[in-house]
RNA sequence: GCCCGGGUAGCUCAGGGGUAGAGCAGUGGACUGAAAAUCCUCGUGUCGGUGGUUCGAUUCCGCCCCCGGGCA
């Protein structure tokens, strides 16, 4: 493979929710021709738009866009679907000569595609269910069974989360070889991250606050609460994947009449806020090669230009 | 005005003569295929104010202030 020509080098834009990622994404598609492709777990649903903060018709109409909304509710994904899918989509951009630009908020996305993914296999759906089952009636049988068959990762992983044992755990009995050696064979990443200009933006956290509050309010008045009733008709599992928006829950339990509105948006806030917390965490510790901007200061495409090497 | 209850961590509250503790919020962190998930760490605050009793008071007593509720 040849490095790519400059106009179509890759743009990843990463931020915590609500910073303005989107607009930003836009302005910079504006500025070439471009395709703003999603790195984002949940704005992959097609039942969520409103609740993901999608972007809407009028944002689609200025750039192709891809990976938005293509995933059924009921569907399973994964990061490692996530990959094989922009791999197409940015050998695409390549042959038609537009620039990808990434954006999203999902830091194991970013971190899997600068960096590569393990090339473990699919765990197949009956060994799933009977990770979760064993996780829900007796999950100390999983860190036995770990600890007994597979002490190399046992020994290597925090066995108090239960979601990382039984990853562990289904990878082992999926495979026959334990995860930390799945993990340890090399792997290349489909975009490392010096072929691309790779930028995190951040501001700080009253900032941010007051943005996911504002925000939140919009959602409710484009109509969150119809579209929750939708997915509530749609099949609502709080156990899928899909159904873990955050807000999601939140509003279900108003439209159940469990919690009043206020307060079901108080909760849906304040999980946004300790999600931003988490987003933050991952994008100082585990991405320290990327340019950060500040958000808060109304940073534009131009900009970038000059903050990183685009 | 009188009576009762209460004023303790950002919030809700527990405790009780030897200067305090939980939940929530918040902080820092971990995390390679469910990641908007999952998990770990971190709790000094004039215990409303002021006088007194006491070796010692946030805890007991007096007075004052504030917030509920009741009686006038």
């Amino acid at each position: 493979m040849t490095s790519s020509p400059a106009p179509a080098r890759p743009i990843l834009l990463a931020g915590p929710t609500a910073c303005g990622k989107s607009a930003l994404a836009l302005s910079l598609a504006r500025r070439t021709q471009a395709c703003v492709i999603n790195a984002d777990a949940l704005q992959i649903y097609a039942c969520w738009k409103i609740l993901t903060a999608r972007p809407g018709p009028d944002e689609l109409e200025v750039c192709p866009h891809a990976l938005y909304g293509h995933v059924g509710i009921a569907e399973r994904y994964s990061v490692g679907r996530w990959v094989r899918e922009l791999e197409a989509v940015l050998e695409d951009c390549a042959a038609r000569g537009i620039r990808p630009i990434i954006v999203g908020g999902t830091g194991l996305y970013f971190t899997a595609l600068t960096e590569g993914l393990a090339e473990i296999p699919e765990i197949p759906a009956e060994v799933r269910k009977a990770g979760n089952r064993i996780r829900a009636e007796t999950p100390w049988k999983l860190v036995h069974e770990l600890k007994e068959k597979d002490p190399v990762t046992a020994a290597s992983i925090d066995l108090r989360n239960a979601a990382r044992t039984q990853r562990a755990w289904e990878v082992l009995t999926a495979t026959g070889i334990g995860l930390r050696t799945w993990l340890d064979r090399p792997h290349r990443p489909l975009l490392p991250l010096g072929d691309a200009a790779a930028f995190v933006m951040e501001g700080p956290s009253a900032w941010l606050r007051a943005r996911i509050e504002n925000r939140f309010a919009e959602m409710l008045e484009k109509g969150a609460i119809e579209e929750c009733r939708a997915v509530l008709d749609a099949g609502y599992d709080p156990d899928t994947p899909s159904c873990r928006a955050l807000g999601a829950r939140e509003l279900m339990s108003f439209i159940a009449g469990d919690l009043p509105l206020e307060a079901a948006v108080e909760r849906a806030v304040i999980r946004t806020r300790q999600y931003a917390k988490r987003q933050r965490t991952w994008f100082r510790n585990r991405m320290q090669g990327w340019t950060r901007v500040p958000a808060h200061a109304g940073v534009t495409a131009d900009d970038l230009v000059h903050l990183g090497p685009a």
